[in-house]
RNA sequence: GCCGCCUUAGCUCAGUCGGCCAGAGCGACGCACUCGUAAUGCGUAGGUCAAGGGUUCGAUUCCCUUAGGCGGCUCCA
């Protein structure tokens, strides 16, 4: 049993006795202390006072995380100020810290415009200037209300106080005690504001170092979308004004390297309007990309034992029926189109289809796994107001295999089935990954309570084997069994959902799926539902923004440019183009009439990883100019060296 | 689907506080230049100002509806 302990001063103080899991917290900057607040048993506690530099801590670790939540939690304190100050009919929603700033809630009459923001910003900035502190106050369930009186949303907290509150409200009401924060003026000691709140904070409003407020937008009360709407403002804080730059650096980055912007830049997909929102066409280089992405993934599912189907796009009703998905999925699906009597429907999902190929004969003990992969084009009514680029469409191409297995044969697939997506997904160039594991949500699911734990954990089993980070996903899982799903980080550290993993009994069950055993009898397979790419959309939209659109050479639309810095050398570039072309390199030749410093930039522009230039002197020595994306460059390179590099670059699937 | 904002040439954007032929850069096309490492010069074409309706003597501009986009929410591969 550990305690955290304090010296202040030569004056040692317990802080918490008796704790098994004090925690204490740093980086609250500008000079301030550093510590507030520290973890005791699991829960946020306010000290009662700070430590300094220079004091001394003992038996605790420093927790940056829990710092930085404070921080923020504290700016949104001084961000609601700021706006009941200047809207004083706005009523209180909550304001918690989330992952890189936080938010607050407000029901007001008018939505906020840009120029709003900015007003509150600057209203923020005397506060913080001004110095207020942050001081708590215990309170019974009849004081709060009290106080509280014209803030309906907060007594409607109190009211769900030990009620089981999610995460973001447990802000308000998830201590252990009633609280109310007040903001003190420090020199007159006057009251300048006060919110219902579980704390802790900053000890005054001038420990917040950095911050910024960054857009508004609608939200539901509580998240649902039954509630009324509010009005919702987000934030950013830092604890040191380098570390917000550096945050507010990242996400220019994103923006420049948005797949949407890219995709329109390189000329790779569009969204013609008139075709309907969500359905992308892939224009030629676009196209080539999506090629490169499937053959691969083609030759690796073939080596390891998939076998090939293809399955239509409609089909009447009954199918989903059976599979339970106009039941459960409806929502999801496009509307039915009568045909002569019958009701079809687009697919939403591949795995009926796979289930009827499956059944289409009787099945041996001998033939299981029996694994099922198709590109299959699904579609899906997203509603209008999510459809996002590549990464949110209407229609789909999943990269979708079924396996199908004996209850014994389970435990070894998923295994292997996880390190093959996880090898693979790292020759799409995508290396840092951490598992979610998602599982049964008991309103929205079928099937045993005892076949949801196996599934649930054999999937567990499985992930951990794999030696990566799991998460929980408490209720995320499909209706029909939990997944595992692989969560990428990409080049500039955001995570992205790529590959899923699902367990499913309920499926063989509903289509009464079976296999005849070695002694003779018939058994129910176990099905297992996985995806690499998730979708191909979503993959090519992922990997654009992983590259910043500068695909490595394998799977460069354009891989070869030849310049060359006159016309008269164009016939000389030909050549050594065509050679690469009957090696199966994407090469081609700039004979525009640009100048030749023009067609450097073009390529650059366009990204393209190999620029082979020529002139009097190349020409004269068999060789070229060998120019790299990277602007770095080989001048006098023979041909024969130059093909070779080039043809080995793309083969070894290096990132350049 | 909900809340808010947006839509002017292929792209990025000016502009019109309701009024004569709506502008620029890039791109495209043409001509000249034949050039050694990220933009050669000159010229030409290109727009029912997203679509439909309304208000008005007059609408690209104001109002409404629809479509598409963007940012959130909800949902999600």
């Amino acid at each position: 049993m550990s305690e955290l302990r304090v010296t202040l001063g030569g004056d040692e103080r317990v802080v918490a006795a008796g704790t098994t899991a004090g925690r204490v917290l740093d980086d609250v900057g500008r000079g301030g202390p550093k510590v507030v607040a520290a973890r005791v048993n699991g829960e946020l506690r306010d000290l009662e006072y700070a430590v300094a530099d220079g004091d001394k801590i003992e038996g605790v670790e420093i927790d940056s995380k829990d710092g930085r939540d404070i921080l923020r939690h504290s700016t949104a304190h001084v961000m609601a100020q700021a706006v009941q100050e200047i809207y004083p009919d706005a009523r209180l929603g909550i304001g918690p810290p989330v992952e890189n700033g936080f938010y607050y809630d407000f029901d007001v009459a008018e939505h906020f415009t840009p120029d709003d923001l900015k007003k509150i910003e600057r209203r923020m900035r005397e506060i913080v200037k001004q110095g207020q502190r942050f001081e708590r106050r215990v309170v019974s369930d009849a004081e709060a209300r009290a106080e509280l009186a014209d803030e309906p949303y907060k007594l409607e907290l109190i009211g769900l106080k030990g009620g089981g509150v999610e995460d973001e409200e447990s802000v308000e009401v998830g201590g252990a005690e009633l609280t109310i924060y007040d903001n003190i003026d420090a020199k007159t000691g006057d009251l300048c504001w006060k919110d219902l709140c579980r704390g802790p904070h900053l000890p005054t409003t001038r420990n917040i170092p950095a911050f910024k407020l960054m857009r508004s937008g609608g939200a539901y009360w509580r998240g649902s979308e039954k509630n009324p709407q509010l009005q919702r403002i987000y934030g950013t804080a830092w604890e040191s004004r380098d570390k917000q730059d550096e945050y507010l650096k990242l996400l220019e980055e994103a923006e420049k390297r948005d797949h949407r912007k890219l995709g329109a830049e390189l000329d790779l997909f569009s969204f013609p309007p008139v075709i309907g929102s969500g359905l992308p066409v892939f224009h030629p280089k676009g196209g080539i990309i999506r090629r490169e992405l499937e053959n691969y993934s083609r030759i690796r599912h073939e080596q390891a034992g998939y076998s090939f189907v293809n399955t239509p796009h409609i089909t009447k009703g009954g199918l989903y029926e059976t599979s339970g998905h106009l039941g459960w999925y409806r929502d999801g699906m496009f509307p039915p189109m009568e045909l002569e009597g019958a009701e079809y429907y687009l697919k939403p999902m591949n795995c009926p289809m796979h289930n009827l190929i499956f059944d289409a004969r009787g099945r041996s003990y001998k033939e299981l796994p029996l694994r099922l992969f198709e590109f299959g084009t699904v579609y899906r009514y997203e509603k209008s107001g999510v459809v996002h680029g590549l990464t949110r469409v209407r229609g789909l191409t999943q990269d979708d295999a079924h396996i199908y297995c004996t209850r014994e044969q389970m435990q070894d697939e998923l295994h292997s089935l996880l390190k093959f997506v996880l090898d693979l997904l790292r020759d799409y160039g995508l290396d840092d990954f951490y598992l979610e594991l998602s599982t049964r949500d008991p309103e929205k699911s079928v099937g045993s309570d005892e076949e949801w734990a196996e599934a649930t954990e054999m999937l567990r089993v499985a992930a951990e084997n794999s030696g990566l980070a799991l998460v929980p996903d408490p209720g995320g899982a499909a209706f029909y069994g939990p997944k595992i799903s692989v969560q990428a980080r990409d080049a500039i550290g955001r995570t992205w959902q790529m590959s899923t993993i699902q367990v499913d009994f309920q499926l063989p069950r509903l289509f009464n799926l079976e296999y005849q055993a070695a002694d003779g009898s018939r058994q129910r397979p176990i099905m297992i539902h996985r995806a690499l790419f998730g979708s191909i959309e979503r993959f090519f939209g992922v990997l654009l923004e992983h590259y910043a659109g500068a695909m490595p050479p394998w799977l460069a639309p354009v891989q070869v440019v030849g310049i060359p810095i006159a016309d008269e050398h164009v016939p000389y570039l030909e050549q050594v183009v065509a050679r690469l072309r009957d090696l199966g390199v994407r090469a081609e030749v700039d004979s525009s009439g640009d100048r030749m410093q023009k067609k450097i930039r073009n390529a650059q522009k366009q990204k393209i990883p190999f620029m082979l230039l020529a002139g009097d002197e190349d020409v004269a020595k068999d060789a070229v100019s060998f120019r790299y994306r990277s602007g770095a460059q080989n001048n006098g390179v023979p041909v024969d060296e130059a093909v070779a590099e080039i043809l080995k670059a793309i083969a070894d699937r290096v990132q350049v």
